[in-house]
DNA sequence: CGCTAACATGTTAGCGCTACCATCTTTCTA
DNA sequence: TAGAAAGATGGTAGCGCTAACATGTTAGCG
């Protein structure tokens, strides 16, 4: 039987054309056209440009997947956050995403949906990937994801608020915002004064806002009543959240919002009930969102630096992947209080 | 000379438990742990216990990069758009995220700052992960960026607007909308309309629906005069440009703003300067962001549907991966006139 | 009981790239 | 001019996983 011989066995991968076709066309070794394309100072000018011009006539990609896997690094960063519908997450995501693209980073995002599990096997996707470092938003995480970023030996970064950080930490102290925020309507001669919050259980910074919150108002001896939505931040649930005060609370004078999406939409429901802010009622909100500075009154509200803090983040973790020193482990990016016509 | 014999060459790569050593606890082949991970129903369910029971105890994360580069795919979806500070943008990528990461891909996230060469640059990045699709906004893209696309053999997905398309599209008309709120206007009796728009030659699709706007009202015999702002939609770029119309046009009754970022901007700013909307001037959005619908009047404007755009395209994308026929390569999802008190 | 089909598991050979070491050439120093 | 140092390039051997094929094992059938 002369049956032809099977060959060897083939296998196809993607027919793109590899990093071996490159070297052959440049007459050159796969090590030459892998060093011109990543460290082209330690290649000679000429062979690097005829490499170049291979690459370009072949239409070359490289495959990236191929070099993580040899180098046992890629060049992602892993950024898990809680929710996407949140504009704070989308400005912090948009300052990480602006300093670690530009040193040519790719953000591999993540998003928990508020759920710790959720957290958990993103980050054990992500890790799999071998992310060059990991940013979270917040301190709290499952007792798994903390073995699992406890053993890991890359950069973890967290973000938003300050505490007790497994590495790297970049944020705001929120307690004291909530202080800060109380202090303010207090200064102002409010003292009938209600917290709104929304889902403080998910939305935890924000019940350490009411924390602090409460602190003042007890020192004052005054009553701190909280009114919490049901569902998170939104214009509708501001408005809603209006209505319930003035049913449950008819004394209130001011309400402190967790944030500026339920204080706006109450301040503009207000408006639609005749109300007037802040005579009948006080509003203060947190964030800053340009939305609450264009509304009249402009809103009373506390200005967390949210692309700031993404940046910061990103500089951080940066100076710890080129191996400078990290001068501080942790960094308060503070808040300004921003007082508007609301209170 | 007695030297110990150098051994064979070693490398680190990260000190992770491997799929072998997860084999070698459980007693089993590297394949089988392999199989009981990725394809559990052909593993022997005694077997698959044993197996993650070895999973656990080294507490082993598969390596995705190694995976990807053996099966020459990774369970990416690049989604490239030109900002991230447009919060049309966001919520299709919440839709495309939603949509994804339910279904176990991850997505890739690019920005290109309305850049072609950026997007083109992406592209390559993106498909040298092996990405399993690509999402990306808009019908334009560069003459580079189209030979590396129309060469590739997996899902390209254009969204946001209709035209010819590469491979799958999604998106609405926004000529037709442009039209849509002329014919509104003009039904109205405003006979001198201002279009404002920001930077129209970066969103072109604002471009678009000027253009659209422009053939009603030239059918109308009626001039369409045109300010463009020279920087990208916000609410302080609308009130700057409702002052520019005030002192270019006077006679101006009605303006129809690019966006709905533009024409709250200009509806607050309005009432500042204690103008009547509409009595004095009316204005007319583009959107539908809730941000519109909470000012008093209510802005006029158009919803368009960015979620659903986002889990429609990520639909027909996963139906192609999943070798279904794709019904239309091309779908509408259309746009609502909501006629609020602005107009 | 022999044959086949379905299931379960193993063996082998890469996927495309880069780390590591070796080699060769050129330049500089004493 | 020898010897060292610096620069340029190449050979080899994996990185950790899965595709493809091979083999063994059990069930099903007349």
């Amino acid at each position: 039987m002369s049956n032809s011989n099977p060959g060897p066995r083939r296998r196809r991968g993607s027919d793109q054309p590899t990093l071996k076709q490159v070297a052959d066309a440049a007459g050159v070794s796969p090590i030459t056209v892998s060093r011109a394309l990543n460290t082209p100072e330690r290649v000679n000018e000429a062979t690097r440009a005829r490499v170049i011009e291979a690459v370009d006539k072949l239409g070359y990609v490289p495959n990236l997947v191929a070099g993580s896997l040899a180098s046992a690094s890629s060049r992602f960063i892993a950024v898990i956050v809680p929710s996407l519908a949140n504009a704070v997450f989308i400005e912090v995501i948009r300052g990480l995403q602006e300093t670690f693209e530009a040193r040519g980073y790719q953000i591999l995002l993540g998003n928990t949906d508020y759920d710790l599990d959720r957290e958990y096997q993103l980050v054990r996707t992500f890790l799999g990937w071998s992310c060059s470092a990991l940013v979270t938003a917040g301190l709290r995480h499952s007792d798994a994801c903390h073995g699992l970023l406890g053993h890991w030996d890359k950069p973890v970064m967290e973000v938003m608020e300050l505490g007790e950080a497994l590495d790297l930490n970049v944020g705001l102290d929120h307690q004291e915002a909530g202080r800060c925020m109380a202090r303010h309507l207090l200064g102002r001669g409010y003292r009938s004064i209600v917290y709104v919050g929304a889902c403080l259980d998910r939305d935890y910074r924000a019940g350490m806002r009411f924390a602090g919150h409460c602190q003042v108002l007890d020192a004052a001896g005054l009553d701190a009543p909280l009114i919490e939505l049901d569902r998170l931040g939104s214009l509708e649930a501001g408005a809603a959240g209006l209505d319930q005060v003035l049913g449950d609370f008819p004394e209130a004078r001011a309400i402190h919002f967790a944030n500026d999406d339920l204080a706006t939409g109450a301040l503009l429901h207000a408006q639609r009930l005749g109300l007037r802010v802040p005579g009948d009622i006080a509003i203060a909100g947190f964030n800053g969102l340009p939305l609450g500075q264009h509304v009249t009154p402009r809103l009373t509200t506390i200005q967390s630096p949210r692309e700031a803090m993404g940046r910061l983040a990103a500089e951080q973790v940066l100076r710890r992947l080129d191996h400078q020193p990290v001068t501080q482990q942790q960094q308060d990016v503070g808040f300004t209080l921003m007082v508007g016509q609301s209170t």
